[in-house]
DNA sequence: CCTACCGATCGGTAGG
DNA sequence: CCTACCGATCGGTAGG
């Protein structure tokens, strides 16, 4: 269990036991709704003004709260930081399993790298997109076990790339070390946050056409 | 005349009616070096902590002056930004123009991509190399007019990119459009601010190399 | 450049 | 969750 999720349960815990029942009573749903529209709002304006430009007044505000009131739901400003990029994390993690399994098991490598830079470019900049782009630009922020926290998920989540960059190397594809290629690529595709403009002339799915002609000189 | 020249001028000519006498005085050398402590200072600063996260007093400390001495300097911590980016575009577009004009006029179009990227990553990488990235990742920070100016100066300096990206896609060794591809390799090469350590096992000539095997299958 | 200062804002808390 | 508040910090300035 990661230390998030370690801090998370117990912050739970320490609201069940202040009202001593148990989970998932209308009011603890109420509540976790609450808690989720804080995260979404303060994953917006990290994301707009920056974390040390954004005000906990100002997330306050964006839910209709009282300035003092967000530090109910979290113990400081840093630990909502935290919140949006340790979910950010887990909800990419997720979404690129669910896209890996999707394909059938004797799928090419090219078939592979073009379902993860696909799901990265939607994670990226599709729906709810304001987390990982926190998560990419506010590292420093965090306190030290936090930092540690989601560099394991973001770890993990960066892993499943690399045996399918080492395919494409072997087949001569991909002709940079798979490492550093990893590196830039991912710099590639998290640089388009901040030009990609949704609604433009080009799609998500145009875009990882180009990102794939780019690296691999698929077509 | 760019308007931030037009402004750095303004100030100068301000501090000269001041005295009421001509630039290049030893005293005016002094001050001029003085603000370059400043500006270098506080490039750094910027670029360790974020423009938000960090005060006038931090930067006036680093240079072992008081806290409102920086404004003798600078009429307000957003025109020091300002003068951060500004410095630091003027600075790499001459360092890319050299690096042009020392290749003779019958260079290719590989050859050209290579000495764009290499330079590209000397000013991204290599020593005093605060100012790009404070410019890359500080952009909200400035006025509708500095970012202006400042997007002038970087528009200037990706143009010269273009020619040569539309070469090597005609010769179809750039297979993506080559207005995305641009876009895909600064954020490639720019993204190597973050993770890239002088020192470590990849200079920056083998990082370049890498580069160019992956966007343009070069040897 | 320094001294001395101001008004505004901020993260966070006690008590209900 | 709100009310009312605190101590700290910040950008910036007047006057020398």
């Amino acid at each position: 269990m990661s230390e998030a999720k370690v801090s998370a349960a117990s912050a739970t815990a320490a609201r069940q036991a202040r009202r001593g029942r148990p989970p998932k009573s209308a009011q603890e749903r109420d509540e976790s709704e609450r808690r989720q529209e804080i995260v979404r709002a303060a994953a917006r304006l990290f994301r707009e003004r920056g974390f040390a430009a954004t005000s906990t007044r100002d997330i306050a505000a964006a839910v209709g709260m009282q300035s003092g009131s967000p530090f109910y739901y979290f113990k400081s400003k840093t630990a909502l930081l935290h919140t949006v990029m340790h979910d950010g994390m887990e909800q990419a993690f997720a979404s690129q399993q669910r896209a890996l399994q999707a394909l059938s098991s004797d799928a090419s490598a090219h078939q592979l790298l073009r379902v993860l830079v696909r799901n990265h470019l939607e994670v990226l900049l599709g729906p709810d997109s304001d987390f990982i782009p926190v998560m990419l630009y506010e590292w420093r922020s965090l306190s030290a076990e936090q930092h540690a926290d989601v560099a394991a998920l973001k770890d993990r989540y960066e892993a499943q790339w690399m045996p399918v960059l080492a395919r494409l190397h072997e087949a001569r594809a991909l002709r940079a070390h798979p490492r550093v290629a990893r590196l830039f690529i991912f710099g590639a595709l998290n640089w388009s946050a901040k030009w990609y403009r949704p609604g433009g002339s080009l799609s998500l799915d145009e875009l990882a056409d180009q990102a794939l002609l780019l690296f691999a000189g698929d077509e």
